[in-house]
DNA sequence: GTCTATAACCGGATAGAC
DNA sequence: GTCTATCCGGTTATAGAC
């Protein structure tokens, strides 16, 4: 087993995402930062000079999973079927890993779109790829016919809106319970997956 | 025409909801909320006293849309296809009049999920019915067996999405361009209607 | 690189005149 | 009710010793 030494930078990065996520970051406070990755406060200056870049650097690493787990998606499924069911996969993996992130990344994008709009674009997803899939399947007669950008944004907005509205979800519908939405979770790839294909495609059983 | 004269408290009530809702609790001003109200700073402590309880009412307001809405359809509607229609209708339609109340109030429950739960619970709209109606159709083999939880959800979330994620979308999707953010919700209300009962009818054209 | 001490600033809240 | 002036606590950021 390997031991690795965490450096200092690490610690503040891991730390800095927990509490910026939690708080947002007008709520984030450097010294809970600092508390949460044992450190003296002033290294965090030390390190990333001021408040504002920590932060803009954990914005930027939250994209990773997100983009990487889009790009897999569409390397490895080409036809709507196994599109539909790889997306949904493994975003809800992706998110059961990272639940905070959609909160998080919407939340500071409402806040301030501009600041942003470069790491979207730099990002380099290609969302035009599965629209090109879904306008073809619907001429060939297999879908029917929804404009492609509505499905995708149905697909994506089925996968996250539930981390996005946990607290109402659970609070309202799920007694408040955290073992009641984990069941709820574990559950909703596969209907998800069954509701859409119902929705879209013309021949479902 | 009335000449309205607005009290210096709605002032500030109007001012406040503002701000919140851009900046959320902690990044609003004080001041900022003076100056869009066009007073002095320290009336907002003379109607108010505290931020605190500036911000609790804006929040409580900002439920009273959203459960009067629900509550009309379920009052209005009581088989599941003209449910899904007047869901789907009225909550869009007042999406559009308050795009901001969706992202506000997610944020500040995953915020603070404590301080607002009674706000929730004493909102008293009856979720249940729904899922009732939802159940018996699907025993009765007029939907597919899909849980109603997740039908629920499903709905809700095809409709508040586009209006909690709209920089992603707009600027990803749609060129960047409001215009067509616009016409994407035009279209969308019946999008969703045709999708969702796609997808949960099984005789469905 | 890491710490302590402190500067510099900001923002919510209050006092008090009008 | 509304304003000006001010206080005071908290927070980011820096200086400087080790």
């Amino acid at each position: 087993m390997v031991k690795k030494t965490v450096s200092t930078e690490e610690k503040i990065i891991a730390a800095a995402k927990k509490v910026f996520i939690l708080k947002g970051i007008d709520g984030a406070r450097m010294q809970e930062i600092a508390d949460e990755a044992g450190i003296n406060k002033s290294l965090l200056h030390y390190y990333f000079r001021s408040k504002d870049k920590l932060f803009d650097r954990v914005f930027s690493d939250s994209f990773i999973p997100v983009v990487k787990t889009i790009n897999l998606v569409f390397e490895k499924f080409q036809d709507i079927d196994s599109l539909v069911e790889g997306f949904v996969r493994h975003y809800i993996t992706m998110l059961r890993e990272n639940p905070y992130i959609p909160h998080f990344i919407i939340h500071e994008l409402n806040r301030n779109p501009d600041r942003i709009v470069e790491q979207i674009q730099s990002s380099s997803v290609n969302l035009n790829r599965i629209m090109e899939i879904i306008s073809k399947d619907v001429e060939g007669h297999k879908l029917r016919p929804f404009k492609p950008v509505h499905v995708l944004v149905n697909i994506v907005a089925l996968c996250v809106f539930p981390f996005v509205a946990r607290p109402i979800i659970q609070g309202f519908l799920l007694n408040d319970s955290e073992t009641e939405f984990r069941e709820f979770i574990e559950e909703r790839t596969q209907h998800i997956i069954s509701f859409v294909k119902s929705a879209i495609f013309i021949n479902h059983p």
